[in-house]
DNA sequence: TTGAAAGCGCTAACAC
DNA sequence: GTGTTAGCGCTTTCAA
């Protein structure tokens, strides 16, 4: 038996005797029709399950497809997870589907992504935008009304809107946290590479709790890395210094695996403070306290962004900044572990 | 200043003096063109920006759309996160774009979605299937060639490729890892519905394993749970017992965070096999040994069967079993936290 | 090597 | 309330 193609708006037309545009119109809910060619038309729509192709009704509409283009750098790292599937929540309702691609982090990747969900008519276009990326190629669309919003970190020179996480401020609170606990020399473990907002951000927010301390800025306090092996070594420099540090602010959540299993093979008593929330944190000794951001609301808020701006909001581009919070876990005590050597 | 619409075949043909046919030849590679007029299609190709649109293509063609459809429970479980990485890292290559949705393991999500990346006229479905989710509308698209894989869990019925771990086996060598360090009441954590497809292979290999070392199974050794605060509570039950478990097998991720979370807060010297690997496991007191699941390769071979069955492979239906790896970390070691209290 | 015409599945614009 | 025609952006088919 040959499987028959797909049906057609004609193929359901030609079985109710009807035309093809009563059937769309039936489908689409626009147009008058008769309440018995309704009930005729769904009939035969659900018999032969036929459902109308999106792609056809844009290109015929001339208007985007109900698609949402995302970039971001890492399916795998559960952050960007957590935030695509905020987005997904968001625009689901509203009939919008999720095409994705990873960069990688890589600028000329998400140039291709970029213009392959452009080239889709994606609905809107949501981007981590990698250091270096250009993105002169989306004026055109800007200007045209499609949706761009940028998440995590801001775009270059491109009046989008724009959603981040109160990256300065988070690593401000929990620094103060580390120093209201008695460190005075304490590190900083920063991914790459180090023109990245948020890694400036965050490091901003260190050397500004530093200075509200009175504490001098040791550059040599400061290690950095491209992932979990290599934070594992910059902090084990840090340890290795004639006066290593007391306590280490790691810049995210793949530092912060690397500088905790770091610290886990010296055995030193090292308090850490991570920025971005990690599973299991409390059950670490000690405890790990933690800047946690929110990246589902992140990606919730740049859904509702795209929305808004689906239904009409001209209005300037916005930044939204979803607030980090700071979770004491008790990994700010001074010297914990050391506690355990002394007596009672 | 207006802007202009994106350009179209048309206009690439008109700046050029050629016609619109001439322009698809050169873009697609097919048919024989000059050199010079190759030349001069593509200089206006890249000075107006233009691309050709891949849903006008597959429209007209007939053929499936560049996209590759994926539906995942959770887009934020870092599990199914892996498993979306190692998919779209693999059919990049080949041009093609990831479309996804989350079904929440809600079986009517999941027929939508794959519903509506039918009508995308994606080329290939992957498809993490809920438990009592109908695939019967995939019937007269698998006999048309469309790849359908599912992932993690067997579909119901269906002549498709799978692809998923070694449960069974590996949760009965987590189980035997258990049982070699002394234990003998071994409880097992699991997830709900009960009848999905991961959870009942799981438990098979914990009572294999159980079976294999004589101790008679226990039905009130076994929790479960939807969600980690509820595998929490599932584990202070078992703690709760005439004679509790002394360790534990819990039966994924999210069950793992709320059973160690419980164990944290019980202080409870129980050992704990987790299927699936955690960050950090390593760094728990004691620390977690775990039977790691590899979603990234499962993804891969995922997306690799799917572009075998693109390339024309008409063999029949495989399932691809990805193995797990138990890797040992010290927490099977009988009542560690015991031993501390003892003198040395 | 190139082009003209027709048509994919659908809807806009108009007619009746 | 319904149908007809044309056409979206592209490729197929055929002719030159």
């Amino acid at each position: 038996m040959v499987s028959p193609r797909r049906p057609t708006l004609a193929d359901v037309a030609q079985e109710v005797g009807v035309s093809a545009k009563t059937v769309s119109r039936v489908l689409n809910g626009n147009g008058p029709t008769s309440e018995s060619t309704r009930e005729r038309v769904l009939e035969a729509v659900g018999r032969l399950g036929f459902q109308l192709n999106p792609m056809a009704q844009s290109i015929r509409s001339g208007g985007p497809d109900t698609t949402v283009g995302l970039v971001i750098p890492d399916l795998a790292n559960p952050f960007f997870g957590s935030v695509a599937s905020g987005i997904e929540a968001t625009v689901r309702d509203h009939g919008l589907t999720l095409v994705m691609g990873s960069s990688g982090d890589d600028p000329e990747r998400e140039t291709d992504l970029t213009r392959s969900f452009l080239a889709r008519r994606v609905s809107a276009l949501m981007v981590v935008p990698s250091v270096g990326a250009d993105h002169s190629h989306l004026k055109r669309h800007l200007a045209q009304g499609l949706p761009v919003v940028f998440i995590d970190r801001p775009g270059h020179g491109l009046p989008t809107d724009t959603v981040v996480s109160s990256n300065r401020k988070g690593a401000r609170e929990g620094t103060a946290h580390l120093i209201a606990h008695g460190h005075r020399r304490i590190g900083f473990i920063g991914d790459l590479p180090r023109g990245l907002y948020t890694r400036r951000e965050r490091q901003a927010g260190y050397r500004a709790a530093l200075a509200e301390a009175g504490i001098p800025y040791d550059r040599a306090l400061v290690g950095e890395a491209h992932d979990e092996h290599g934070a594992a070594k910059a902090l084990a420099r840090l340890l290795a210094l004639q006066s290593p540090p007391t306590a280490v602010v790691s810049g995210n959540n793949v530092m912060t695996l690397g500088a905790m299993a770091e610290l886990g093979r010296s055995g030193e008593p090292v308090a850490v403070v991570a920025i971005d929330d990690v599973p299991m944190a409390e059950l670490l000794t000690p405890a790990l306290t933690v800047v946690a951001q929110d990246p589902v609301t992140i990606g919730r808020e740049a859904g509702a962004t795209a929305l808004r701006r689906l239904a009409g909001d001209r209005s300037r581009p916005r930044t939204v900044v979803v607030q980090n919070r700071l979770i004491q876990r008790g990994s700010g005590e001074r010297r914990s572990a050391a506690d355990q050597e002394l007596p009672a």
